[in-house]
Formats: structure tokens, sequence, C-alpha cells
DNA sequence: TTGGCAAAAATCGTATGCAATCTTTTTTGG
DNA sequence: CCAAAAAAGATTGCATACGATTTTTGCCAA
């Protein structure tokens, strides 16, 4: 089981059908299933899912809320494609945030919880490991799950949620400009930072997870490339 | 409190009409012309505003996703009713986020931009120096719009967007929490923000935002009283 | 009067239909 | 043969309809 499905299973449990096709639709965008620029009609959802397109609809505006899904008036929902500004603006926001999440889940940890950060540092070790695209896509997943789990502890469900769509929204963006190379470097800040939140230093898990913050979007190319009227142009 | 207070304007003109509805609940919701509690049925909300359940609907699920209105499955939606708990999240949210709000804003403000922030001060001052409950209403929204007003000077749409919801949501906090003392403390700190955002000291600027929500928080009585339970019973 | 139960009313969740708008294809004029 | 106009097709925006669920009302007995 990965964190998002312990995160929002008490929600699409028992709650709307929206939701839970929300969920799979976001889990896909993610995951990369759904590549940027893919057209998400109503109908289509509708049928895949089995409901109308009320429902279908009702799940494409909690999406389009989140940034994932861009909707245009008349023509429909299409998965985002974050602009290299936007992708600034998602880092620099994370960059804020972030280091204080992690200083508050410091000072709430439990040895139960670190047990559960192993278990997910495990998890991404297995995937780094692995070769071929497959992999690739679930070690996004697991890289964004570990910082899912530190909002979690942080005790604040405000931040959680915000948290929750900065990292989806940073998916989408290291699909679509990062260079690959960083993949172990970052797992093994994550392993640094647990390492910290055993010691119990909330300064140096804030320090290390902004520094984390940098490496990841240094990783990233963000030169303005082909101008994005083009990239719109051709509806990508 | 009935929403049938509520004027609506009909222009409608090209944005979609579920966003002018909810735009026009938020405010209602902010002002505090709809109590924390007060039921929002999507049949209502429709005849109001001269539309189908659907557009009611979709504006209600727009409002509960920014947490200012809480729905209920089979049941509907109510005007929120923020807990002691969710208040202090919403404080500790500012608490991280607007500093270096405040920050980037001082990085990048104009001549142009402080004319606005001025005029922005005047406004205040004058609810301030009003009597009655309108123009305590007016002054919690003008006191809103200056931090909006200084996100919006930030030059990050999503860091703009949480603001908008925690401000909002703060509005509401305060309705219910506030002991309404601080009213012109609160404006003289927004002075003196403004004051230090024209001498371009951003450390200076992020420490007094840091000091002013503090003051806001402070002000308000965040003990937890006759049980939230009974609160929750009794639908308030 | 109070409590409990069943029918009625209100409200929500969802599907579907129609008009408006956008996209694609076909037709027409040069 | 190509460009522009017109028609056809697809998709969204919105309203409405109907079953399901909740709440209220009315009634009777304790």
């Amino acid at each position: 089981m990965n964190i998002t499905d312990q995160i929002y299973s008490a929600d699409s449990a028992n709650q709307d059908r929206a939701q839970a096709i929300r969920d799979n639709l976001r889990d896909a965008i993610v995951d990369r299933r759904l590549a940027p620029g893919t057209k998400l009609s109503e109908g289509e959802v509708g049928t895949l899912f089995n409901v109308s397109r009320t429902v279908a609809r009702a799940a494409l505006q909690m999406l389009s809320f989140e940034g994932l899904v861009r909707t245009e008036r008349n023509r429909g929902a299409f998965v985002a494609n974050p602009s290299t500004e936007e992708a600034r603006q998602v880092f620099a926001s994370r960059r804020l945030i972030e280091p204080g999440i992690a200083t508050a889940a410091c000072e709430r940890v439990t040895a139960a919880d670190i047990v559960a950060f192993r278990a997910q540092l495990d998890e991404e070790g297995r995937f780094i490991a692995e070769r071929g695209p497959r992999a690739r896509r679930s070690e996004i997943k697991a890289s964004g799950d570990f910082h899912l789990l530190l909002a979690s502890l942080a005790g604040n469900a405000i931040l959680q949620r915000f948290m929750e769509e900065l990292v989806a929204r940073s998916s989408l963006v290291i699909a679509l400009y990062g260079r690959s190379g960083v993949s172990a470097c970052g797992h093994s800040e994550h392993t640094g930072i647990v390492g910290a939140l055993e010691s119990g230093d909330s300064g140096l898990v804030s320090r290390l997870m902004l520094h984390h913050i940098d490496h990841i979007e240094a990783d990233l190319d963000l030169r303005v490339r082909a101008g994005p009227a083009l990239r719109e142009a051709l509806n990508f």
C-alpha cells in the first residue's frame, strides 16, 4: 500500500463516486499514465467509470481546482501542462511551506512513524533499483509519498492539503522538465531527513528539507523552450 | 439569518455563472451576512440566482473545497463553523506562508503599489471610525483585503490562491472567536507594514507580518467552550 | 402531554435531453 | 487545385426528471 491510498481511503470509501474518480485520475496523472495535454472529455470519463457526465464533470472540476487539469469553456478538460513559470511557483511555494512542515513533524514524530518512514524508504529504494518506465513512474510517486507522509505528521489538515496539491503538481513538473539524474541523490536525502527526524533536531530537519527541495528544482531544465505559445497552439 | 438577505447582480458577463455565484456567496460568508451553520440548500441558492440546481451545486462544491462550506451527504451544504482547532491551523498556516509572501512582495513592490496600499489603509480607517455592525463587517473585509493585496504582489499565483483561502477562513474564525478589541491595533500594524515595504527592508516586513499574525490570533478566544460536540449536535 | 410510528414533504444524487458552441468535413466559387 | 463558406458532427453548459435518502408532519396510544 502507498501513502496516498492511506490518506484518501477514508474519504473515498463511503463518499462520493466523483471523489473516487478524481483519485483514480489523479493517480493516473501523477503516474504519467495520462500525459500532459491529454484531453479528458466528460463523456469518455463517464463511460470509462460507468457514471453519467454529471459525476464525471464533478471529478474533473475537482482536479481543475487542484491545478492538475485545465478546463476551457466549451472545449473541455485537459491534463495540465505546467509552464516553466508555474513550475517555479510550485517550488517557491514548497520552499516556503515544507521546511515549516518538517519542523512541525519533527516535534510530533513517534517511533511508529519512524518505522513507517523506513518502510517508505525501502520501497523507494526498490523502484530505483529496477529498470524501465514503469519503475520510473513508481519512483516518482514513491518520492512524492515520502513528502506526503511527512506532511501528514505535521498535524495541520490545511497544510496537508496544500502539500497534496503541491506534490501532485511537482510530479507533473518533474515528468515534464526532469533531467532524471537525481533519483538516487533524492533518495539519500530522504534517508538523511528521516535520520534527522529520529534525532529530533528540528532545525536540521528543516535545513535538510530546504536543501532537498533546492536540489529537486536544480535538477529541472526550466529554460524557456520552443515558446509556450507554440506548445499551446499545438494543444500540448 | 437567511440567504434571501443576499443581493445579487445579474452580470454573469463572460465568466462562469457558477463562479459568479461562488464569489457572491463567499463575500456574504466573509461579511457575515451568512452566519456559520446556515443551511445553503441547492434549490434555494438556485432560485435566488435564477439558475438550476446543477449550477448552484457547482458553486457550493467550490466553496466546500475552500473550506468555507461543509457538505454532508444527502443533507446539504452549510456555512462552515470552524472549530478552535481549525482556527489554530488556519493561523499556523498563515504564520508559515505569509512572512514569505511579505518578503517576496517587498522585493517586487512598486511606487504605484504603495499608492494602492495607502488607499486601502484609508478605507480601513474609515470603517474603523464608523459605528454599527455594517461598518464592523466592512472592517473585517477591508482588513482581509489588505493581506490579499500584499499576496497579489508576491507574483506567485499558487500562494495567492492559498492566501485567498486562508484569509477567507480567517474572517470566519474572527467572526466566531474574535474579542473585537484589536481593530485599531491591526490597522496601525498594517500601516507599519506598508511603511516597511516602502523602505524596502524585506526582513523587517517579514518580522512585522509575523507579529501581526500573532496579534490577530492572540485576540481570539480559542479556549474550548461548551464542547464542540454540543455545537455540532445543535448544528451551529 | 409524551413517545413512537407511518405517511408526506423536502432535499439530495444522478441520469438524460436539448440548445449553444466548437471542430471537422464537405461543398462551392474562383 | 486551392481558399472560403456551409453543413455535419462532436462536446460542453445547463435545465429538468426521477429514484433514494432524510426530515417533517400527523396521528394514535400510553
